[in-house]
RNA sequence: CGGAAUGUAGCGCAGCCCGGUUAGCGCACUACCUUGGGGUGGUAGGGGUCGCGGGUUCGAAUCCCGCCAUUCCGACCA
């Protein structure tokens, strides 16, 4: 391609409105435009890229024998109906307002629907069906570019199987496609378990991407691999033993004290010896949590342990059920009968200082086993940087994540709803068991960009370059030059060589050697007057920034060499 | 959906508080000259419903009200 016929809108300034690097290089670099809030058109050199992305795709999928769909994204509603999924989405399906359609949002129920009209036997399975396609979800807020859009596209796949042995196949099949998609793509990535959630089934793994953009917390450890959702995160994290004896309890006037570091620096302690009450409604039924020091209640543990009607108390409804404010509530002395629940680090402790549940006046010496009812222990805490693994080798790092990927073990939830049913070796009829599997083909491209650019620009992997290389004719105005570049564009083109051939007349070099570095395509040629009298042609490296000479005659061998 | 900010040429911004010539700057664009290995320098140009609607006023980019859009923080995210 020719520089000068190719439609590459490149900036210089960075749109006041892209904040994280691949939405600022996708922009800057000429492969999108927004059109509105989460969505964007894909200029040509963006959808080269995004072409590249689902062919690595597509020869993956039909490598574990998936056959290649294109399935309708105007769906009739009722079939949404029929799943219950309209309300489960909500406000994130689209509907069509002068149609009883919608846009959707991914497809489950089109597959469904497919294999109960045509699925009657065990010997129709197993089967794995997959397509890429756009896909619409009416976010409420739309992100950091394409990582979180109203319209994107989705490699999307699902596994149809008579048995769970059939199904952990499939997976495990998924599994392994995904992996070489993603390396295939020149991504680092991580695989995160997480729970099955809301969509049923046995279990789903997330594929992550470690990014400072990323929306999920990610706790990872470097020894073992183990790696989870900060929601569900646990770690080794270092339980203080029971004291030998207890000392009997004393309250003592704490003035002005309202956090825990104000109680450990007023008594000089350390915070540990502190025993944080945090006061939740669960169903308008008041519990007391006990942590310790400064370890952070995590609320989603708290959700999947006691449902999504739990909520803190306000501070209003604090002072009425505790006669305190909060930094002051504790354990003993409740005017309620709080049902107590403390997180598992406190477990047997004793000589804690808990709040009087009388503003200013705390408890010294309290014993858990001997002055408090605690219901039970529990898993509460939010992991924190730094803390023992469970595998005892590693420390928990936290990070931040986007995740490129999700498999999911699905079951019976949708064939059993729509009836979508097969008959056994003994002519029973079963609903089949069947897995989903999602990648994000432009979050595969944001995410490189992520991982790959230096602040003039992009590195693209040759995997997924839009060209391979980019050819700079260097001074324009020099008739040896030109030709010389030419003779070396043509070259590459009967090779089959992928070429930006920067060929613009009357632009300065250092403009093209500026864009060249900002496209990122992996290999540069640079044609310039000093080394062409030398009968020399410079190469550099994008990634790297190395550069060499070889003889002009040589050119195409050295190109060879360095693709090979 | 809650909180905040922003909206002036393709992009980045100033002007607004304190209303008053023809709305300005940089980049980009057009023409010519210049330069020719890291976003050359210059001259002359083209491009604007000042987000939309209403109000106040002799007069509104500027003040007031409503709406819309965009972004950020949070909630949500099968």
């Amino acid at each position: 391609m020719r520089f000068k016929n190719a439609f590459i809108p490149t900036l210089k300034e960075v749109p006041a409105d892209a904040i994280i690097a691949s939405h600022q290089l996708m922009m800057r670099a000429g492969l999108i435009r927004p059109l509105a809030s989460g969505i964007y058109s894909m200029l040509p050199l963006g959808y080269a890229v995004m072409k590249k992305i689902m062919q690595i795709i597509r020869e993956e999928m039909d490598a574990i024998g998936g056959q290649e769909f294109h399935l309708p994204s105007l769906n009739p509603i009722e079939i949404w109906e029929e799943t219950g999924r309209v309300e489960a989405f909500g406000d994130i399906l689209f509907q069509i307002k002068n149609r009883p359609y919608v846009l959707a949002p991914t497809h489950e129920e089109v597959i469904t629907n497919i294999a109960k009209n045509h699925i009657q036997s065990y010997k129709d399975l197993p089967q794995i069906w997959y397509q890429i396609q756009t896909k619409f979800r009416n976010e409420s807020r739309p992100k950091s570019g394409v990582i979180r859009g109203r319209q994107f596209t989705m490699k999307d796949s699902y596994t149809l199987d008579s048995s769970w042995e059939g199904l952990d196949k499939s997976y495990d099949l998924h599994s392994d496609a995904y992996k070489k998609i993603y390396e295939r793509c020149g991504l680092k990535y991580f695989i995160v378990g997480a729970s099955s959630g809301a969509m049923g089934g046995s279990g789903s793994q997330e594929f992550m991407v470690e990014s400072v953009a990323g929306e999920d917390t990610l706790v990872i450890c470097s020894e073992c691999g183990y790696a989870a959702n900060l929601e569900i995160a646990t770690s080794n994290a270092k339980k203080i033993e029971r004291e030998n004896s207890s000392n009997s309890l004393k309250e003592i006037s704490t003035p002005n004290v309202k956090t825990i570091d104000e109680l450990a620096e007023f008594l000089k302690i350390p915070a540990t010896q502190c025993a944080k009450s945090l006061i939740y409604l669960n169903d308008k039924e008041p519990i007391l949590i006990l942590m310790e020091g400064n370890d952070q209640l995590n609320e989603s543990k708290l959700h999947s342990l006691f449902g999504m009607n739990i909520r803190p108390a306000h501070p209003e409804e604090l002072l009425e059920l505790t006669g305190a404010d909060a930094g002051s509530i504790g354990a003993i002395g409740l005017k309620n009968n709080f049902k107590i629940f403390a997180d598992k680090k406190l477990e047997g402790r004793n000589n804690l200082v808990s709040g009087a549940n009388k503003n200013d006046f705390h408890i010294l010496n309290v014993d858990l086993n001997r002055d408090t009812k605690i219901l039970k222990y529990l898993d509460l805490r939010t992991v924190e940087n730094g803390e023992d693994c469970n595998c005892g080798k590693g420390k928990i790092k936290i990070t931040k994540g986007i995740e490129v990927g999700h498999i999911f073990k699905l079951g019976t939830k949708y064939s059993e709803s729509m009836k979508a049913n097969f008959l056994d070796e003994n002519g029973k009829e079963n609903p089949i068991i069947m897995g989903s599997y999602g990648i994000g083909v432009e979050r595969i491209m944001a995410c490189h960009l992520e991982q790959n650019h230096d602040a003039n620009g992009i590195f693209w992997d040759k995997s997924i370059a839009p060209y391979l290389i980019h050819l700079i004719c260097v001074n324009s105005n020099s008739e040896k030059v030109v030709s010389q570049s030419e003779k070396i564009y043509s070259g590459l083109n009967e090779i089959k060589f992928s070429v930006l051939f920067d060929d613009r007349k009357d632009i300065s070099a250092g403009f093209k050697f500026k864009d060249a570095d900002l496209l990122g395509m992996p290999l540069q040629i640079i044609v310039g007057e000093k080394n062409l009298s030398n009968d020399l042609i410079e190469l550099k490296e994008r990634s790297n920034g190395k550069r060499w000479t070889v003889n002009k005659d040589l050119i195409i061998e050295e190109v060879k060499k360095f693709f090979s």
